[in-house]
DNA sequence: TAAACTTTTTTACAAATGTTAAAAAAAGCG
DNA sequence: CGCTTTTTTTAACATTTGTAAAAAAGTTTA
């Protein structure tokens, strides 16, 4: 996917204003496995999927926690590193061999610092994220386990085939048994008392 | 708590451009019970508190789910309604008599496209928001239901004297039985094969 | 293509949490 | 106050979900 596209996806500004952030930009191609960051240090970048799929995962106790996945349109930071200017708390992971367009996270504060519509684009960036954030997080207090890997099937069409099950089962906040055992049962059919 | 510190704890902006802001707030009481925002309806609304607590919460299948606190300082506004123009999924009640600085949602957005200084207020609010969203996800993740509990203590102290039990329970994810479970027993003495 | 490795499913069991209902405690009110 | 209502705790039981380990399936690589 191309940057227009990808920025026009958050917010479409007048063009001009959007050639002063893609000036900065830089595509880079990474490997499958290759870290775009790491918990413990700064996250100075931000990345702008073009192509493939990466996912954003904690550490915790020996053992991995994803919480986010992108992919061709998506952007990805670290908004703790981002918004605090401390160490980052998560990994991005490419699954697979992955292009993106990076921007220093300081060149980019300088242009929302500077620029009215830069600025009114990042704002809606962040809404949007947050909005999706609140809408998941209440989900995973209402919705079954079925009903939330459902949900990623309509959500994330495709992904499921280019994401390893382990990570999905993480993501939607199970462990990859439950996972198994939901995938193992047709739809409708949940254990009601005479099931 | 006065509104210049409240717009201050999310980024301080030269007093003229606050003044901007300020002159568009109209402060109003209301009291234990009253809902500031319903379900269902455009949430046209956004509001600084400036003494009170109030809860966000969402209706599923007749039980309430709370999903956020906000007391003195803090800024509650329905992001689904704010981002997407479209009914809020949300009610926000007033859980004493609480004052507010009101200021309706289209003048904001016109203030955020008017000028650089608000837009990038609004952009870290927003932003730091989201931080604390993605906290929250991955601690309800990696962290036990006693550890939450906890760590609510810490975050905000005073509150478990201001809100009732099943309220907390319900922003913890757990039931209100479990809590009481974990409120029964001292810290520190889990369930342990000899505890 | 055989061996080595990774991922997914299955099994058996343990632990945590939910549900419903009732008792106890606390708060609200005339 | 004492009665009523609401909130919190306790109890008993059912269910979900997790853990660890093994089997099965799928991938990678030499």
């Amino acid at each position: 996917m191309e940057i227009e596209e990808i920025l026009d996806r958050i917010d479409p500004m007048p063009q001009p204003f959007q050639q002063k952030l893609i000036q900065e930009l830089k595509l880079i191609t990474v490997p499958k496995g290759h870290l775009l960051m790491s918990a413990d240090r700064l996250a100075d970048q931000v990345y702008f999927i073009r192509k493939g799929v990466v996912r954003a995962y904690v550490l915790h106790q020996e053992r991995e926690i994803t919480f986010w996945f992108g992919q061709e349109g998506d952007i990805a930071m670290s908004m703790n590193s981002f918004t605090i200017r401390k160490a980052a708390f998560e990994f991005l992971e490419a699954l697979e061999s992955t292009e993106v367009y990076a921007i220093a996270i300081e060149t980019l504060q300088d242009l929302y610092r500077q620029d009215l519509y830069l600025a009114n684009w990042g704002r809606k960036f962040a809404e949007s994220e947050l909005r999706l954030a609140e809408e998941r997080f209440t989900a995973r207090q209402f919705k079954t386990a079925r009903e939330r890997y459902e949900d990623f099937l309509n959500n994330y069409p495709g992904l499921l085939q280019r994401v390893q099950l382990g990570y999905i089962a993480s993501y939607l906040g199970i462990s990859q048994v439950s996972l198994s055992r939901i995938r193992m049962k047709p739809v409708g059919l949940t254990s009601s008392p005479r099931g």
